[in-house]
DNA sequence: CCATATCACTTGCAGATTGCAAGCATCAAG
DNA sequence: CTTGATGCTTGCAATCTGCAAGTGATATGG
């Protein structure tokens, strides 16, 4: 049986062993939570990533999504082979970052005037 | 007389009007929820910070410590004057960002292994 | 005294990362 | 055959990071 992501090790991939500065050696940067929020957005291909209002440089999207599927936090899944095209989706470990998100929600909510709530926050699909 | 904190507002400082996009633009970096988790752990000065197990670059956290208190998260209180001496604390704003701390300090449990738990993490000491 | 040390930074600079723009491969439509 | 869309990759300038060294201001040991 295949497991869902070979988790890195210490002290090779992180700073130290503290819980806190591991996640931000995962997800720690100015877009990979952009988009993963957008897969909480029920967005799940390439176009509708760069189309979000905060317009990723296309590279950093290519990159982005490449280490989150690394990471095992996200599954990419072609849907037709000619030209190659794909669907990402949370895995279930990706999906476990949605209290993260939650908290940062609340938190811009109350403290940052002008923040717009999304309406549509479905459960997302989960694929491992 | 400057007050706490003048929240920026919108299109100037932040990439949109989302509140997770905006809270990155605020703390979406390697280093500055390093500086109020060690907040959060009872640190106030800047030795302290320096001391903690990632060894944040000096340069960087004189920077954060800056931004830190520009976004009105901390307050910088002098205890001398020469030697001009600091202590740093989370203001109320600064305080409000514990939920995202500990939703990332669950996550790295359960899904990080090997990350330890930081024994001492006593309510921070607000100052406005 | 004077040398050495400490603390909280600042400065210089090489190297890594970011982001804009353009290019590329594949197919579809007109 | 030309234009367009999609999902990327590549080139490169500008910005950011991080290591090392420097800078006051005071304290300490000999």
């Amino acid at each position: 049986m295949k497991k869902t992501a070979p988790p890195p090790s210490f002290p090779d991939s992180y700073r130290s062993t503290c819980p806190v500065a591991s996640v931000l050696d995962i997800v720690g940067d100015k877009w990979t939570l952009i988009v993963v929020r957008d897969l909480f957005l029920g967005k799940h291909r390439y176009g509708e990533f760069q189309a979000s209002p905060e317009s990723i440089p296309t590279n950093i999207l290519a990159e982005r999504l490449k280490r989150l599927e690394a990471a095992g936090l996200i599954k990419k899944e072609f849907y037709q082979d000619n030209p190659p095209r794909a669907e990402y989706f949370l895995t279930s470990r990706g999906a476990a970052l949605g209290p993260i998100l939650r908290a940062m929600r609340e938190w811009g909510k109350e403290h940052i005037p002008g923040v717009v709530f999304p309406e549509k926050i479905a459960p997302p699909e989960i694929r491992e």
